[in-house]
DNA sequence: GCCAGATTTGAGAATAAGTCTCATTATCTG
DNA sequence: CAGATAATGAGACTTATTCTCAAATCTGGC
């Protein structure tokens, strides 16, 4: 079952009637790895009004089936969650570019300590800042 | 040397004067370990204009002085950066709880993967999300 | 100590992101 | 199909952050 299916499911699962403006964010969001901002998204459907795309957002991220990602700096980006497309970012101070990794040694660092804590954890978001390729180079 | 310290020192070398309002902010910043809000520090400093608040924030983040963390929802956190002080959060996501916690095997697996990279990884940022000993209890 | 020139600052206007309201439309249940 | 209720769009509204600009403050050279 893809994500999409998944997230249908469970939107249903948790009282909500199907709307055709909430089944296009969630096509949208379906189609894209990495994050989007609201307002992409909101200018990307025409016909879907903003309050209900923030609406939309809320209820996926409150089912964690979509994550906020706390890249730079005005807004956040919204991505979906998928074990399979796991990932972390980075980004660059200089240009903003956003470069996904992955990395399973951490991941295990992260897994251990959610379970030290005393916390329930379910979710987790690792950012690192620094500066890419092209503008190292630039600068030097 | 302390942050505070450390802090006007190299505000002065990258050519920086000194004004009464950035070190307010300044040490203000020195004596909380975790997060403040800007608009926080602009309600505890009432002699200080907001747009100085704002600035010094950029000045330091830029010197990698201060971080933004990126918690809960609405507005960015500040905090020192502080090799002895070094941690990351949990947050709570009823409540708002803001948790610091730190890992040495955490540490370690961003370290790898930033020599893994092709950035110059300047800082980073874990936020794990989840529901605090409290809000559980309740729930349940 | 005082001046010139450059930086810092505060107040408030201006933006931009995100939220709320409410009348209308669409879904679901029976 | 009808009634009850949830979903939706438009736009007003709130709140965080940025910008503008004139006045205050610094710093280095006298």
């Amino acid at each position: 079952m893809n994500w999409a299916e998944q997230a249908t499911q469970r939107l249903e699962q948790a009282g909500h009637r199907s709307g055709g403006s909430r089944r296009k964010v969630v096509e949208l969001l379906a189609k894209e790895r990495c994050a989007v901002t609201a307002l992409e998204i909101d200018r990307r459907l025409e016909s879907v009004g903003r309050a209900t795309v923030y609406r939309t957002l809320e209820q996926l991220e409150k089912l964690h089936l979509i994550q906020r990602v706390q890249i730079g700096g005005d807004s956040a980006g919204y991505e979906r969650v998928d074990a399979e497309a796991h990932h972390h970012h980075l980004v660059c101070e200089a240009c903003g570019l956003l470069s996904p990794f992955s990395s399973k040694d951490l991941e295990e660092a992260i897994e251990a300590v959610s379970h030290q804590t005393d916390f329930t954890v379910a979710a987790h978001d690792v950012v690192l800042r620094g500066t890419c390729p092209s503008c190292s180079s630039r600068d030097a």
